[in-house]
RNA sequence: GGGCCCGUAGCUCAGCCAGGAUAGAGCGCCGGCCUCCUAAGCCGGAUGUCGGGGGUUCAAAUCCCCCCGGGCCCGCCA
């Protein structure tokens, strides 16, 4: 059996083999173009659902439909085009399907040579030039800690840093601080109005400081609807008691922020209420922040003190950010002045409702466009407004040149921002000002990864409302349940370690569900570590690992017997690691970890078994323990590796 | 009103893009397994109108249309 080179992939290597076979054997008999029998047999050729129908399968139907070649002759022909290859074993035709079942002797050779060659490589693909990515990711704005729906754009973001690491992309990781706007100016007239205070001993800043904002925004809100109360007549009833509906509800939102910091929501509240209109005054201190006015530099210091209390929660979870970057400093860079003025030189550039826009409704006739920015054919874009009467800019205008900032500065082929589902409008609208100014290589390479929202049961998140489960939270009651069954099991375990497991656990809940579905969060569940199949997948490895470490990590390659490959769970296990470089490079191409996380918890499932069924290291046959063995490191390194692509940690014991 | 997404076992979810052979996991439930490589494990048992209805097809959870239910978006907010 030839050898594969180091970065191959010995699945894909048999499937071509296949293919090819059948694909000559069809182009010649009916003389087409072999390429174009290549492309449909790949497309039809499958995996039978039961393995006792072998390991590939061919519907004979379809392909003698597609070429219009008898069926019984499809099927002779196949069949004996198949005898020849040496890495089958036998073939047969149930219900019309040829039925392939490989020489597993000869496969588990070739795959355990790709694994003994890679080693820790293995699944790692090899690139001529390997692309130069930009992740934008969390990004969640400065006025309150981390919950658990910035927790799963984390936790994403982190997921396709990996990956691109893991294939050998260049990678670098952002985050965008929104320091300018509406909300952290919220967060900056409550904090002034308090003098600029500092967290309380033991109070992590962005938990502080987002009560004070909760507090601020409530409080706005609520002299809002007794001013309205006031004014309305007795006459709106109804009107009336829904005002008053939603004041009780805001009043029981502030009374939970007060049992965390009474005094804080007291004075905000004797102060806010002797305003005469305190949302112009949060208005104030967001325009003067953005025309940077010096005065107003404690915007930023707030904003800067919350930063820090994110960037320890990113610590706890393990995801790294490499450039901060402030969107007051996108302001001050000379970006945003090119964008505006491309904007005016533009055929596009008009007014929309009497202020400076970008229409793309001319953009958006031209069906070709909306293919090449994945925008959906029946999605309607409006104008994009680019400035306030006043002339300042919006969030999105600013987001172009920041678009700008992040390809220039990498030198990047790709930016991928992960941003949640609500935003899809503002970023088609994003690579649609993109292109229409001019820069359309950055506008068709600016992918939204979009993913749903997180709930709580029965309940949305509301930072606004203090209405959240924090990743803070949730991680440290994860670590405690963890000590706790590890005391159960009269094991000692250090914190890190907890933690470790713990971060890991909400790791792989997140990631083995599909983004595009909004996720519940229940704290109970979460908690309860058997639901979660992070840990699992962490035990299985060190159940592998053991065994290794006790044969010094050393395989006796040379003295495997391949031959008895052919038993149950040994052989569907080579099986499923032959398939570890596939699964890889379809992930990259999907970009969705949730066929990961699956194919992971197969193979440790497989594992298990045979863990269970048989010894390892006290197998008699020398032959056979060795190639158990080999085995055992094949699934260290596939699932090392994946839990690596995963973000999970990789422990050595637990 | 328009648009996007989701609906698969009691619960959490794979499978859908590239249609095929008895629809899969985990949890929970019931019953077994630690003088033996870490029992966060293993073995056995019960569990489904693939939201509903049409259509295309030899064949539909998968493709098309309609409907129902849930989420999100349609701002001189971000």
């Amino acid at each position: 059996m030839g050898k594969l080179g180091i970065c191959e992939n010995p699945y894909g290597y048999v499937k071509d083999l296949i293919v090819e076979t059948t694909s000559s054997y069809i182009a010649e008999n009916l003389t087409k173009n072999l390429d174009e029998v290549k492309e449909v047999v790949k497309s039809f050729i499958e995996e039978p659902p039961r393995r006792e129908f072998g390991d590939f399968s061919l519907p004979a139907p379809r392909l003698s439909r597609v070429f219009g070649l008898p069926l019984k002759q499809t099927i002779e022909g196949l069949i004996n085009s198949l005898k020849k290859v040496a890495l089958v074993d036998r073939i047969d035709e149930v219900n019309n399907y040829v039925n392939i079942y490989l020489n597993y002797s000869m496969l588990s050779e070739l795959v355990f040579n790709s694994i003994r060659e890679a080693g820790l490589n293995y699944g790692r693909p090899c690139f001529k030039k390997p692309k130069r990515v930009v992740v934008e990711y969390i990004s969640a704005n400065p006025v309150h800690p981390l919950h658990i729906g910035s927790g799963r754009n984390a936790v994403l973001g982190d997921f396709l840093y990996r990956l691109f690491k893991f294939v050998g992309y260049d990678v670098e990781r952002r985050y965008y601080v929104n320091d300018v706007g509406l909300q952290t100016a919220f967060l900056a007239f409550g904090y002034s109005i308090l003098n600029k205070p500092k967290p309380p001993i033991n109070f992590k800043p962005d938990h502080y400081y987002g009560l004070i904002y909760a507090a601020t925004s409530i409080i706005i809100e609520i002299s809002k609807i007794r001013k309205k109360l006031k004014e309305a007549g007795m006459d709106e009833l109804p009107k009336l008691s829904e005002l008053q509906r939603d004041l009780d509800i805001l009043l029981a939102d502030l009374s939970r922020v007060k049992e965390r910091i009474p005094k804080e929501v007291d004075k905000l509240m004797e102060e806010i209420t002797r305003e005469e209109n305190p949302e112009g005054k949060v208005n104030e201190i967001m325009r003067n922040y953005e025309r940077l006015d010096p005065n107003y530099n404690f915007v930023r210091e707030v904003s800067e003190e919350v930063v820090k209390g994110i960037a320890e929660t990113l610590d706890k979870l393990n995801v790294g950010i490499d450039v901060w970057d402030w969107e007051s400093d996108v302001i001050r860079s000379g970006v945003l002045k090119e964008v505006l003025e491309k904007a005016k030189a533009s055929p596009y550039y008009g007014y929309y409702k009497g202020v400076p826009a970008l229409m793309f409704r001319d953009l958006l006739n031209d069906e070709n466009i909306k293919t090449r920015l994945k925008i959906p054919k029946a999605l309607e874009v409006p104008p994009l407004i680019l400035m306030r009467s006043d002339g300042s800019t919006l969030y999105t205008t600013r987001d172009i040149a920041y678009t700008l900032i992040k390809f220039r500065n990498f030198n990047a082929d790709e930016v991928i921002n992960v941003i949640a589902v609500e935003q899809i409008l503002s970023q088609a609208q994003l690579r649609l000002a993109l292109y229409a100014l001019g820069y359309v290589r950055e506008a068709e390479n600016l992918i939204h990864y979009s993913y749903e929202m997180v709930n709580l049961p029965g309940m949305s998140m509301s930072g606004r409302r203090a209405k959240y489960v924090t990743v803070d939270e949730l991680l440290e009651s994860m670590a405690s349940k963890v000590k706790n069954v590890m005391k159960d099991r009269g094991v000692e375990v250090t914190e890190e370690q907890a933690l470790k497991i713990a971060r890991s656990a909400f790791k792989f809940m997140i990631l083995s569900t599909s983004p595009s579905k909004t996720l519940v969060v229940d704290v109970g569940r979460a908690l309860d570590l058997k639901q979660n199949s992070g840990p699992y997948m962490q035990y299985t490895y060190v159940r592998a690992k053991s065994i290794l470490d006790k044969v010094d990590n050393h395989v006796d390659w040379n003295s495997i017997d391949y031959s008895k490959s052919v038993k149950e769970p040994v052989k569907t296990l080579i099986w499923e690691l032959s398939k570890f470089p596939e699964v890889i490079s379809k992930t990259l191409e999907s970009l969705q970890p949730e066929g990961l996380a699956t194919y992971l918890i197969k193979v440790a499932d497989l594992y298990n078994n045979l863990y269970d069924a048989e010894p390892i290291l006290k197998e008699v046959d020398k032959g056979y323990r060795e190639l158990k063995l080999a085995v055992t490191y094949g699934v260290a390194v596939v699932l090392k590796n994946g839990m690596e692509v995963l973000g999970l940690d990789v422990l050595d014991r637990m």
